[in-house]
DNA sequence: GAGTGGTCTAGACCACCTA
DNA sequence: AGGTGGTCTAGACCACTCC
């Protein structure tokens, strides 16, 4: 052991102290999900320390997951959320003929509502990164953009952003909110020629932005899952970009694929 | 606009308003990744407020994961780090005859020399999420375990833990750190009768536990992604299951599917 | 109104790094 | 030695919730 964790070990600060035993109590489920932490002020008096050190010992709860504040209330237990799970079958054509989407489907499965909501639909430049995915040989690179909300009862789980080549997507109706294809956007694609062939998703994990923290409406200590998803067909060319940003709390990913 | 925002957008909390100036001065490119910040007595004495004040902007942004800071040094602009991305086709045959692991070929292609650490190796009851995924239909529920650490230069990256139910493993060296054969884990179990045909790969992410935070020597501001691996033999088996827990500033994944 | 979390002040001392 | 972040104190007032 060395000279750090020595002192670590003997002088931890009392902040962390409280941390510790708390975190404790609620690991071996003395405090169970839900439950009220003391409040801030209590703590600080049964430790014999100043609020502030009550204080931080509770955000280095909720900056790690585990505990929520909810001001003028108290201090709770996090509870563990049911995950949707989207697959990498969300796109197989099984799911054409069932009439709902893997996303309701999950949300139906947990007793849940889920909705959409068309934040914009405009044509625009793509970032650089969708930009480069798609094979967009143009000089004008424009692209048709289309970004909407995913809820799940009241609470927005998903923000996801559609890039289609401009070219492609022209004349087809992808400008109207509502998609003209019982297929969705992927029928109208299919129409003109894109099949869906494989798909390719670059997957992350990182804390939100300060505008996805907004728009999610995250509590801190909750990460981002952000996926860059990439359809191909069966030419190879890829066609279609989707920018994934899910509540990391609320949802997780599934794939189920051959070893190739 | 109601009430709430209102109050918001006039009378926002001076350690608000900081942390505002700060990320605006990040993302605008002003402060450049690595760029220190100024100390928190600087900012205090420039904005008129406490060092408390000045501080927890600077920490509403190191939770963010956008900076660091570096105690008796300084903050600083935290830089984005080269992702080691673990695909789909990790498992791919193709990978057998040239030799390097998919891991060992990522860091290499950054430059950066990567290293497995065998933790420990041992007998043991699997937790009952691999359990459930495992085909152990025997009464005694009972798994041989490798844990291992997955190193990028000086630091660690990965946590990897492997199960492997007993009646599979045993009699195969498998309990032996050297694994007794050319293509490794899968190697052995290819010749016990379980060729990889699906994985299926549960993906989540969170804030690393307290021990996870420790052992990956993870900054604050950095989620881990906590991938539960399966591999199912060509008759449906499920013969293994692995548990990645990932830096998620430093490691993402790829899939690159079929549609099926 | 009482209780809670959210923010702030104006200090203080400690631990660590650089020089 | 001087500058930096890490932690703490003992207050204060505000914003929100619940009764």
């Amino acid at each position: 052991m060395n000279d750090h964790e020595e002192r670590e070990s003997v002088r931890r600060p009392p902040s962390k102290r409280i941390a510790d035993e708390l975190r404790q109590a609620i690991e071996s489920g003395e405090l169970t999900p839900g439950a009220k932490l003391p409040s801030e002020r209590d703590l600080a008096a049964h430790y014999g320390t100043a609020r502030n050190t009550a204080r931080e010992a509770v955000r280095i709860l909720t900056d790690a997951g585990l505990v929520i504040a909810e001001h003028g209330r108290g201090a709770y237990v996090r509870k563990p959320q049911a995950l949707i799970r989207l697959g990498n079958d969300r796109y197989s054509p099984k799911y054409r003929d069932a009439g709902l989407s893997p996303f309701l489907l999950e949300c139906a499965k947990q007793g849940k509502t889920g909705r959409f909501e068309v934040l914009s639909i405009e044509r625009a430049t793509p970032p650089t990164e969708v930009a480069g995915r798609l094979d967009v040989s143009e000089k004008t690179k424009s692209v048709l953009r289309r970004e909407n909300v995913f809820w799940a009862d009241d609470d927005p789980v998903q923000r996801v952003t559609t890039y289609i080549p401009w070219a492609i997507a022209t004349g087809t109706g992808l400008l109207q909110e509502e998609v003209p294809h019982q297929y969705g956007i992927h029928g109208v694609l299919e129409d003109r020629g894109h099949v869906m062939a494989r798909i390719r998703e670059e997957i992350n994990a990182r804390m939100p932005r300060a505008d996805e923290a907004r728009h999610l409406r995250l509590p801190p200590g909750v990460p981002v899952i952000d996926v860059l998803h990439t359809s191909v067909d069966q030419k190879g060319k890829a066609y279609e970009v989707t920018r994934f940003v899910m509540r990391a709390d609320m949802s997780g990913l599934l794939y189920d694929v051959p070893v190739e």
